[in-house]
DNA sequence: CACCAGGCAAGTA
DNA sequence: TACTTGCATGGT
């Protein structure tokens, strides 16, 4: 039988599992709408974004045509609440055109295809980077690539599993190396850690007090 | 008031 | 290559 020690992360994640239960991400009615939202959310906060996805569905905007075709002035209103506005609508474009020129606007392409292939269009993008471009690939596609955030750092880092300086592709490696590669497990250790990080791992709290993974 | 939020690219030396 | 800065709203 197959020892568990094979991958020890799974530990941590069975403790946030046992602690917080399922977390259901990407928080999204549609395809198109997770990858608008991996955009919108960029260092920004989740309750914003969702203010600027309503916006876009009253303004009939969310398909990949309508986005690459509106004007920038009328995208960038309607994502005002999400922050950094010009810098998003020019963004969220780039992306539109792109699956527009390399993927006929069909989503379903682009997650069919070899995901690292996938992931090299998407880092082509300009804005896209590679926690968007994980983002789409696990949470929009379903492929098991681990999603590196600045939450996974802060969580790993003070709970010393893992070295303060790192790189994302040094964390994604560690998580891949040390985890069945599992879409749905990938999804919801994800999700749990940004749980984790809102509650006991806070910037401003040095110490995570009470944090289920003390002790880890 | 300061600080933070599910990043990324461009500029500088 | 390695640091720094701009981008911006809304909540605590």
């Amino acid at each position: 039988m197959p020892s568990m020690s094979q991958h020890p992360f799974i530990k941590i994640y069975q403790c946030l599992y046992d602690y917080y239960g399922p977390q259901n991400w990407w928080p999204a009615e549609t395809p198109l709408e997770m990858v608008v939202g991996a955009v919108l959310t960029q260092n920004t906060n989740w309750k914003n974004v969702e203010v600027a996805i309503s916006s876009l569905k009253r303004a009939n905007l969310l398909s990949i045509e309508a986005l690459a075709s509106v004007s920038h002035e009328q995208l960038a209103s309607c994502i005002r609440s999400a922050g950094y506005y010009n810098l998003k609508t020019k963004r969220l474009k780039n992306l539109m055109n792109m699956l527009a020129l390399q993927y006929d606007s069909d989503l379903q392409l682009l997650f069919a295809a070899d995901p690292k292939q996938s992931r090299r269009q998407l880092l082509e993008v300009n804005g896209i980077g590679p926690e968007t471009a994980d983002s789409i690939l696990l949470y929009g596609a379903g492929h098991a690539v681990f999603v590196v955030d600045a939450y996974t750092h802060r969580v790993f880092s003070r709970h010393l599993l893992l070295p303060e300086e790192c790189s994302y592709e040094e964390i994604q490696e560690t998580f891949s190396a040390n985890l069945p590669p599992d879409a749905s497990l990938f999804n919801e250790f994800h999700a749990l850690i940004v749980s984790v990080a809102k509650e006991f791992c806070k910037k401003s709290t040095p110490l995570c007090e009470n944090c289920p993974l003390n002790g880890f």
